[in-house]
Order: structure tokens, then C-alpha cells, then sequence
DNA sequence: GTATACAACATAGACAGTCTATATAGACCA
DNA sequence: TGGTCTATATAGACTGTCTATGTTGTATAC
């Protein structure tokens, strides 16, 4: 798998992007990928073989709607914006990935100071 | 993958089992999943077809060592212990597991409150 | 207006790690 | 001897990521 190396995208991929949609409103790809890897000083990569896959997926589970417009720069681009569904979807991930952190941290018993 | 579900596992089994022998000594492999599932109220569940090919490939990376032992209750197990090099990769995979965590929580607008 | 460069989108195929399902071997017991 | 239990084992399916490559539309330079 390439790997599944240093910023552990696996699994999480999906609520990164929705995140990046509910944070910033519109947005087109690779815009959401920029986003990512920006918040995350260059942790998280997304590659294109992953974003464009899952944005499929998001939209084919409703989650997300787009519309081909222009770029500030004048490029046509499908801007993604997250529907009430996939506000609910993102919820719902969010706590379950806060929970399995949570447990995590005390499985690993790591201690707060070095999370914060 | 079934799924990569509630407790998401992906990438970070091989940590947990490691990080088992760590804490708890020589370990057999059902051991470690039960510890993993305890300690987690539940919430990881290390299926055999996860667990034992894990166990081989930690074996393969010179990461843990094992023999045969008898447990408490007289059955035949492969008893494994961490070695010097697998504590120095927990050590690591520790490290940056921290680092893409706190990552996320900051992306992802996580307050610390809910984490603790 | 044609060629060039670039941005954004797209997909095929490889690959790894998980899961489900099934199988095997040894220990104990009736 | 057969039955049950524990622990180990593996084949095959499936998913999500990655690398590598290709396509399309827009603007720009000539």
C-alpha cells in the first residue's frame, strides 16, 4: 500500500474532506487536498488515487453535492458542497473517532501533555 | 474488510500488540487480544485472521521472539516477548501515532475536553 | 487561430491490512 | 475412543490507499 505511513489517512480520509467542506463552505478538490495538507503542515498528503475515489464515494452516498464553476484563476472545477446528510455522517464519524482515540490514548497510556 | 469499523484498527494493530507485551511481559496471541479488547471496554476486537498474521510479520521483522509455554490452564501456546529492536519501533510508531493524532484533533476542531 | 502550458478531474492496477470462514493440533475428560 | 476446548493457522474476499498515466478545458504566447 504505498504505505500507510505517517499521517495515518486510512479510514479517515472521508472525514478530513467533509470537514474541509463544512469548515470552508464550497470547495473543489484539489482545493480540499490543499486544505488538508495545510492544517496539518504537510502531515497529511492526499494523493489524487485517493481524492478523486473518495469524493466519488461521497457523493454517491449523498453526502456531498457539486456544480462545475471557475477557479478565481479561471479553471473549470466541480465545487463540492457537504449536504444535511453527510453533516449528519460527519457528526457521527467524528464521535466514533473520538471515542476509539480516547481509547487509544489510555490503551497506549499516553499521557495528555503530549497531545495537547 | 468486513469494515474498518468503530474501533479503527487499520495501521495501528501491530502497535497495540506490541505495546501489550510491553506493558504485560510474554504473552500468547489470544492473550494480547483479550488485553487489547479489555483494555478498550470492548471497543477493539482483534479477529484471529488479524492477529496471527500480525504476530508473524512482528516475528519477521525481528520485532518479537516466542516459544512454546504452557498456559494456567495447560494448554499448549506460543508465548511471545518484545525484543530490544520491537520496543524501539513501538517507540516510534508511539511517537508519530501522537503526532498525526494531534494533527487531526486540530483539524478536525476536536476541543480537548471531549478527548480526556 | 494554433500551439503550449497548466489546472483540475479521472481511472487502472498494485498492494497491504483487515475481515470471515474454515481447518488443525494438542490437552483434558468421560 | 470420542468429544470438547483452547490456541494456532491460513485461504480468500474486500476496501482504501498509492503510483502512474491519461483526459479535458482554459488561458497565454506567438
Amino acid at each position: 500500500m504505498g504505505t500507510v505511513r505517517a499521517g495515518n489517512l486510512y479510514g479517515t480520509l472521508e472525514m478530513l474532506i467533509l470537514k474541509g467542506m463544512d469548515a470552508n463552505g464550497p470547495m473543489h478538490g484539489v482545493g480540499v487536498a490543499d486544505f488538508i495538507g495545510a492544517r496539518s503542515d504537510g502531515l497529511f498528503r492526499v494523493e489524487e488515487g485517493s481524492l478523486y475515489p473518495a469524493l466519488h464515494r461521497l457523493q454517491a452516498k449523498g453526502f456531498v453535492d457539486w456544480e462545475w464553476r471557475k477557479t478565481e484563476e479561471g479553471n473549470r472545477a466541480k465545487f463540492y458542497e457537504i449536504t444535511k446528510k453527510g453533516k449528519r455522517s460527519l457528526n457521527k464519524e467524528l464521535e466514533s473517532w473520538v471515542a476509539s482515540t480516547r481509547a487509544m490514548l489510555s490503551l497506549l497510556e499516553v499521557p495528555m501533555e503530549q497531545v495537547k
